[in-house]
DNA sequence: ACCTGAACACCGTTCAAGT
DNA sequence: ACCTGAACACCGTTCAAGT
């Protein structure tokens, strides 16, 4: 052989990335190689070496697909629930209309959002179990930075809470960033212990208990 | 050679988790292997898995005594620095009669402990961050659960955070529990997400900041 | 220019053979 | 009874040699 040349270096990334992903939902990330990755898109090791810099250049690139999935759930199922998400100019109003059974009832709709955020965030983990957890059971070598593409990618996740938060805190933006990240953090952190059986109450659904208990009382806390 | 019974077993076994803990501590557990093990003991590989069932089983042993120094390391330091964890039958009495800056004046005590044991959570995990790291990005393979020995090991971390919240919900257990696990696990996620470099704003400091505004709000939040 | 195949130094795991 | 040493099937990584 040698010489194949059926695919671009672009395709063949592509074809790793998709391949790879394959591999972890299956199996998990301790169960992955690069050289299964080669084997399933058709080419050698070596050839899969002169595409990525090394075993974790594969793996960050596999992860970052994983993040744009998990945004794409998160945002496009908001989107489908909540109308204040296709309309943050006219938010403010929403947000002040709808009533509730809750004793601060002007502020419901932003608990809702954040709530609903974080419930999709959890069934993406849930659902998609082996792939979530490799975005966090994988650390580059001590000293080395995620490079800032991939913190990007984290980075419009946590956006997407600022939004409801901002006008809770009437455009302070260091305080809604500061939230933002305390409740992203937080979900994940009971979303993780959860789902890894570290919790020992196990089940997507009890986790989606705590998320919301967690979430309620912040904001309520943060209102008072 | 063969036949140096120098070691029993149980003393075999603590020499290898020992020399476990180091490695991990030295270079993480992406680099701990088995075999380094058996080299720093003065054993062979075979050996080792005479007294350990396989890998997992020489991992999970290692990340049990991290969870018993992280144990003794929160304790202890609360015992010095709060009153109410040596005298639990006196403890009521404490949290009523202090006051403090805050509004709701009669709490400031439940509060302050929590923070203390997240801070010193915190503490531990940045400064034995190889060896925190190890306890979650290592997981059983699919379908096998954690033993009991070592979610009791978990378990009683958690109750060190029920001890002065059991006053705040007077004396509702379940009510208790949760709060407990809520506070724990999103202590952790932001501990995680913030030592791990994902949630930009990266060292320790910040990352105390962040779990002191989750606490102090989730529970205002819980009273209000 | 692109890809292979073999090599190297490492793994976890097993087990016959030694004492 | 305890331990070794070699074997096996896997790794990540490199690179001379092929087309």
């Amino acid at each position: 052989m040698a010489r194949r040349n059926d695919h671009t270096r672009k395709e063949l990334k592509e074809l790793a990335i998709s391949a790879g992903q394959n591999i972890i939902s299956a199996e998990g990330l301790s169960k992955f190689s690069a050289r299964k990755v080669a084997k399933e898109v058709g080419y050698t090791v070596g050839t899969l070496y002169n595409v990525f810099e090394d075993y974790n250049d594969i793996v960050l690139h596999i992860n970052a697909a994983t993040l744009d999935a998990m945004y794409e759930y998160v945002s496009e199922n908001i989107k489908d629930g909540n109308k204040y998400n296709q309309d943050a100019q006219g938010a403010q109003h929403i947000y002040g209309t709808q009533d509730s059974q809750d004793a601060d009832c002007s502020s419901s709709l932003y608990v809702k959002a954040i709530k609903d955020m974080a419930s999709f965030y959890i069934r993406f983990a849930h659902e998609n179990y082996n792939r979530w957890n490799a975005l966090f059971i994988f650390n580059l070598p001590q000293g080395v930075e995620l490079p800032d593409w991939y913190i990007d990618k984290m980075t419009i996740l946590f956006v997407l809470i600022e939004k409801p938060l901002l006008s809770l805190f009437n455009g302070d933006n260091k305080a809604t960033e500061r939230s933002a990240k305390v409740i992203w953090a937080s979900v994940h952190g009971i979303c993780q212990l959860g789902l890894t059986g570290k919790l020992d109450a196990v089940g997507a659904e009890r986790v989606q208990v705590l998320a919301n208990d967690m979430i309620e009382h912040y904001i309520k806390g943060l209102k008072s």
